[in-house]
DNA sequence: TGAAAAAACGAGCGAGCGCTCGATTTATTA
DNA sequence: TAATAAATCGAGCGCTCGCTCGTTTTTTCA
């Protein structure tokens, strides 16, 4: 099994995967022609977008730097979007996209079973989140300077990946499975232990710890916490 | 028991305490020379930043917005703080000494118990959090834009707390209250409950989720994680 | 009350920003 | 290979930024 398929069983997290989906979402809005042309390029800005952005921030990355990292002039960024907010919606895009598609693709047999559901999700948002670690740390550290209503998907986007954690827990406590008095308050706590995956990624790199084996033992200390184990 | 009394047990973490201590930490670059003059243009001054900043991020709040808010001139300002820099450093020095100072106070009988003691933690870095919510919430959002020394000391701050939750975790397993394979992995985990509170602060107080009932709530969940209940 | 000290003012500076657009290079095709 | 189309270039525009400093206002106290 390849280190790719292993981290991200459903789809293709590629930078030049990404640029082609971005494309085509924004193909009325991006100058270039030659499809194979613009996700090249698409690429090379979108990497270091996060790249810079990561590091700085993207309000104080300048679009001179910008278009020098990626091998463009200024006037050649704007081919491809036409302005800097909307590179931002871009990435945004991409992001909640691949989350909400994965996290509603459990097979029918996980979801029988509320605690393999349970780790299901857990394991995949942290192989995704590991999968396209620069894409999520910018939409999180980015969030409160999105135009609203990109925010407000955001937000919506967040609340339904605790939704779905939500109604696993509420049927695992139905069967019995899970010992907790309140449900929505335990999935709440769920995403900040998913997040600190991608956000606080050199800690656990310092460590050793491994996508696999973070997953493994958030699920382990949540299960417990649920009294599933 | 007054809120206030409740709520930051240690301490006076009111606006114009913060100010009083910022002042005297950085007395000899402050131009302004009578104390109660400073301190209350300082209040009005750190009052602003972190209302502009955590609403656009720090860098996108400009020195001019910023001196309408506190009710000074461009000019004005500068009596404060030599650059805008500067004024970042003060608020992130204010936070983890706050916290620093606090998580090191737990009395001798707190100490004694594990559990005792975590919970302690846990209750008093909410509390704490709670009281000084905007200046958390700054420290943490610009962490990434930090000059290298204050990051620096913000991730040895960060690693200290999680250093006294390792700590006590490990006490714990040797006393045979926690079940836990792993205290270092377990340690890594609270820190993330604990900012969870201050960063996503719209989303509990839309549930109508006290500062005590979340102490209460991560606490139980964490101490079941920990195999102590 | 009036002179000295303290505090606040705000127009102006150089720099860098996002963005534009006519000129130029590169690729395509008859 | 010449003509056309596609892609890229980069100097320049208007604007806002952090910051300065000579001036004005306010406070202090003999």
């Amino acid at each position: 099994m390849s280190p790719e398929k292993r981290l991200a069983p459903y789809g293709d997290y590629s930078l030049q995967a990404a640029a082609e989906r971005i494309l085509t979402r924004h193909r009325d809005h991006i100058r270039t022609q030659k499809p194979h042309v613009a996700v090249a390029k698409l690429s090379k800005i979108l990497e270091a977008t996060l790249k810079l952005s990561n590091r700085q921030g993207f309000q104080a990355m300048s679009l001179r730097d910008l278009a020098e990292a990626a091998g463009l002039s200024m006037g050649g960024l704007y081919s491809y979007f036409d302005g800097k907010e909307t590179l931002l919606v871009m990435i945004l895009g991409e992001v909640s996209s691949a989350a909400e598609t994965l996290l509603e693709a459990a097979p029918d047999d996980v979801r029988a079973d509320p605690v393999a559901h349970l780790e299901w999700l857990i394991a995949m948002h942290v192989l995704l989140s590991e999968a396209m670690q620069p894409f999520f740390v910018f939409a999180y550290m980015e969030a409160k300077s999105f135009p609203a209503p990109a925010r407000k998907r955001a937000i919506a986007s967040e609340a339904a990946t605790e939704a779905i954690f939500a109604r696993v827990l509420a049927e695992g406590v139905a069967r019995g499975v899970f010992k907790v008095d309140d449900p929505d308050f335990a999935a709440a706590l769920i995403k900040p232990l998913l997040q600190d995956w991608y956000v606080k990624r050199p800690k656990y790199a310092k460590r050793g710890v491994s996508a696999e084996a973070y997953a493994a033992g958030v699920s382990d200390f949540i299960l417990k916490a649920l009294g599933a184990r």
